[in-house]
DNA sequence: GCAGCTGACTCGTCTTAGAG
DNA sequence: CTCTAAGACGAGTCAGCTGC
């Protein structure tokens, strides 16, 4: 192996001249690469072995001049709500590296990021606390998994890849969540009460191999659904292709039967785990048969995805049709296909909607005028904008109006009103609306009820007085 | 008459340009 | 840099139409 002028000069002349070469180097960009220690230590290697200095040089190099570093962490016990870094690397490097910054991005196989907040016990012990739990959710990690760290110094971000203890491969559910970044990163931040941050979107798991396109229906758009979702499980499903429909894409419909773990909309940190389990099949209608196709029947496992709150990709919106269990033989054959994510309305989440209900109740009760809104992420993260159902808008409140007050526990909070044509996407946002939610610790499933306390939209007022009530999911049940 | 497709429409969510 | 505001996007709904 040739070295070329600059790896000549970067090696160690003799013993104890390899530290002052080291200091003599690195300044501005220079990065000393593995492969050039690699280099070295075989040359030396040849040249007898090492002596002590060397070693130490070896060492000092590796600390001072990499840019970035590795490391193996094994979870053990305790590993779900903490992760202890090693205290030789803490020792080495990070005491220094982070000794300013609080938190750190961790980078997934799937490229997706996790922010995750520091804790700093003395000199030696530091761990990743706050957003890690989050981590370790969502990438299903257990008890003796290994974690390759490689850290970038300088950068704060630590790359990581999980692998199975089982067998030391790595685990390929690991990359999965590349499809949902937009809605777990901003999950994942809420803790820190992130500020407004752009969701990246990706495409749909692409299903190719299903479909075949038959040109009907030319010129109709299909409806690309986005993956706000994460895989979490799959299932062995019976699929019935009957007719074929839809498009210059290359697609089908079909018919679908299914096994569907039923699963609210997870939208808060901590929150994501199967809260149901339960059989239901679906039978999604479709057309125009084509004349060289004929009944066929697949058979397939399917990814199942709780977090969507659309159908299936391609279904246009319509909705899936229950059809009785018996149309199922649980005796059929079953042969893999590719994976197709079936996807489950947000309506599912028991919980949420049960407290949806409570207030729409309470509200009647009361028999003021009044609406209620079921929190968002977008409501209470991110944009901190709540849309008033478009009803509400145009019966309470004003186009002229400007100002919104909200009540709550002889509170008051000022927000801003902002009113669009016809009262479509009109809603509270502001200084006001932000702090409101954040002070009354607001959840994305709580329910809020808005009882109007002033005159109305008639008498064009330009502020409107509500008195909220906030009825609460309960998080464990999320 | 019914089933199912088509396309318009509604409305909630999210993005992004621009103002302050 | 933060916040506002406008509007793009897309999921869901529904009425009309067509074919069986």
């Amino acid at each position: 192996m040739k070295l070329n002028q600059r790896e000549l000069q970067l090696l160690p002349a003799s013993g104890s001249s390899h530290r002052a070469n080291a200091q003599g180097m690195g300044t501005g960009n220079t990065s000393f690469s593995r492969l050039q220690l690699e280099v070295f230590k075989g040359d030396r290697t040849k040249m007898g072995g090492k002596c002590e200095d060397c070693e130490k040089w070896e060492e000092e190099m590796y600390w001072s001049k990499f840019k970035v570093v590795h490391f193996f962490s094994v979870l053990t016990n305790n590993f779900r709500y903490q992760l202890k870094f090693p205290e030789k690397l803490v020792k080495k490097c990070l005491r220094n590296e982070l000794s300013e910054i609080s938190v750190v991005t961790l980078k997934g196989p799937s490229g997706r990021t996790w922010t995750v907040q520091l804790m700093k016990y003395g000199s030696e012990e530091l761990y990743l606390k706050k957003g890690w739990e989050v981590f370790v959710q969502e990438h299903n990690l257990k008890q003796n998994d290994v974690l390759l760290f490689k850290y970038n110094l300088g950068t704060s971000v630590f790359e990581v890849l999980i692998f199975d203890e089982a067998n030391f491969c790595e685990k390929e559910r690991s990359h999965s969540n590349s499809n949902n970044e937009g809605s777990h990163r901003s999950t994942n931040k809420e803790w820190l009460n992130e500020g407004r941050k752009r969701v990246e979107r990706e495409p749909w798991i692409d299903v190719k191999g299903c479909h075949k396109s038959k040109g009907l229906n030319e010129g109709r758009k299909r409806v690309e659904r986005e993956p706000s979702f994460e895989i979490i499980e799959t299932k062995t499903v019976r699929y019935k292709k009957k007719a074929m429909t839809i498009s210059d894409n290359d697609e089908e419909d079909e018919q679908v039967y299914g096994r569907v773990i039923v699963h609210p909309r997870l939208e808060r940190q901590s929150s994501f785990e199967i809260i149901e389990h339960k059989k239901v099949h679906y039978k999604k209608k479709a057309i125009a048969i084509s004349d060289d196709e004929e009944e066929e029947e697949v058979y397939g496992r399917v990814i199942v995805h709780p977090r969507s709150s659309n159908p299936l990709p391609g279904s246009k919106g319509k909705a899936l049709v229950p059809v009785k269990p018996e149309e199922v033989s649980e005796d059929d054959e079953v042969t893999p296909v590719n994976p197709l994510a079936l996807v489950l309305k947000r309506k599912s989440g028991k919980e949420e909607h049960e407290v949806f209900e409570q207030a729409v109740r309470e509200g009647k009760r009361r028999r003021a005028p009044h609406f209620v809104v079921s929190m968002k992420r977008s409501h209470i993260s991110a944009i901190y904008y709540m849309t008033i159902p478009v009803d509400a808008a145009r019966k309470h409140i004003s186009p002229g109006t400007k100002r919104i007050y909200l009540e709550m526990n002889g509170k008051t909070w000022k927000a801003k009103y902002v009113w669009k044509k016809e009262g479509v996407n009109s809603g509270i946002t502001g200084r006001g609306w932000t702090d409101f939610v954040q002070e009354n610790t607001i959840k994305v499933g709580d329910a809020c009820l808005f009882e109007i306390t002033s005159p109305s939209a008639t008498t064009l007022k330009k502020s409107v007085r509500f008195k909220v009530s906030i009825f609460e999911t309960d998080e464990d049940l999320l």
